[in-house]
DNA sequence: AAGAAGTACAACCGCTTCTCC
DNA sequence: AGGAGAAGCGGTTGTACTTCT
């Protein structure tokens, strides 16, 4: 292994941190702020490079911190944001206060991806890698306070119909909306581990509807739609989705907004409680598209299709 | 009881992006 | 505009601790 070009001329110590370490780094940023983490090292007193100072102040010392077990909560928000915009932790970090994205990639490594890949093990090949959302916040159930069934937006006035973009038009730059999808998509070509790839997979939609109908099209150019068979925004738990629009402007949850966007995929959450012990051996899924900015996010509810137990604890 | 295997997470590396000059 | 250094980021490794056999 190698070590930073920032400390080749440097006799730095690496390795885990003593708790004298700890303490001058912790007093000196206290005191004087980070500044430039470079000249931290020498003006604390500390035989390490920069860069090691930054890292445990980040990941470690900060005093916002929140130490301890990831909630329910948290875990489900993690693993609906990872299906949204895949493996950027700092930015899946960001809706999580007091987490780092060191942490939440710990996290997703050694707790999330193993118990999907359980799930996946116990012969569900054929899916996508999706959490159960509702086992994985049962015990929370009921205790969100807003249902997406009943929500406070107004409906986008305007349709039925919910354009869902193509690959090939979510990822085009000169799309006006490219930064909108930016924040929904996943970075690079759909894949098997991302709510993206199972509503969109070959260019295709793969419906987890039932009764409703579907339009694909093979051609990258052609842009799939689905219509709704009216303008309802009920929501129905189960195997049967329904679709809810909002305008931008009438929205409160506005997807240029983090912290406002985890309430909107807290809400998802809440409805997507099952809706009692009852289950489906069916999977759903909601669309969430955003007139302005095509398409927002995928909420993933199968039931009884993924191996954790209901009310299981992630940590 | 002891070693092996598994787990959690701190820390590091290399690459990218940002900022300043 | 572009070069250099700093900061940010995600993937990976190392190690302490726990659980299993």
């Amino acid at each position: 292994m190698g070590h930073h070009t920032c400390c080749d001329k440097q006799k730095v110590k690496r390795g885990l941190w003593s708790p004298e370490e700890d303490e001058k780094l912790v007093n000196y940023v206290s005191t004087y702020g980070h500044g430039c983490w470079s000249s931290v090292p020498r003006l604390a007193g500390l035989q390490r490079c920069g860069k090691s100072c930054r890292l445990r102040w980040i990941n470690y010392l900060r005093p916002d911190l929140k130490r301890g077990s990831f909630s329910p909560q948290e875990a489900a928000l993690i693993i609906e944001l990872h299906s949204i915009i895949g493996n950027r932790w700092a930015q899946i970090a960001k809706h999580l206060p007091g987490r780092t994205d060191n942490e939440v990639k710990n996290f997703w490594n050694s707790s999330i991806k193993k118990k999907l890949m359980i799930s996946h093990d116990l012969g569900h090949s054929d899916l996508p890698n999706f959490p159960n959302l509702s086992n994985i916040i049962g015990p929370f159930e009921g205790s969100f306070p807003l249902n997406i069934a009943n929500p406070t937006c107004t409906p986008c006035p305007q349709e039925d119909q919910l354009f869902i973009p193509t690959p090939t038009q979510a990822f085009d730059h000169a799309n006006p909306n490219f930064e909108a999808n930016l924040i929904s998509m996943p970075l690079g070509p759909p894949s098997y581990d991302s709510s993206w790839s199972n509503c969109m997979l070959n260019n295709t939609v793969i419906p987890c509807n039932t009764g409703d109908k579907m339009v694909t099209s093979n051609d990258p150019l052609v842009m799939p739609s689905y219509t709704m068979p009216s303008s309802s925004v009920s929501h129905e738990i189960g195997p049967i989705t329904s679709l809810s629009h909002f305008s931008s402007e009438s929205c409160p949850y506005d997807p240029h907004v983090p912290t406002n966007q985890i309430e909107y995929i807290n809400d998802i959450m809440s409805a997507l409680l099952p809706p009692s012990s009852s289950s489906s051996s069916s999977s759903s899924s909601m669309l969430f598209p955003w007139p302005n900015s095509q398409f927002v996010g995928t909420c993933w509810s199968s039931y009884n299709h993924f191996g954790c137990a209901h009310g299981d604890d992630f940590n």
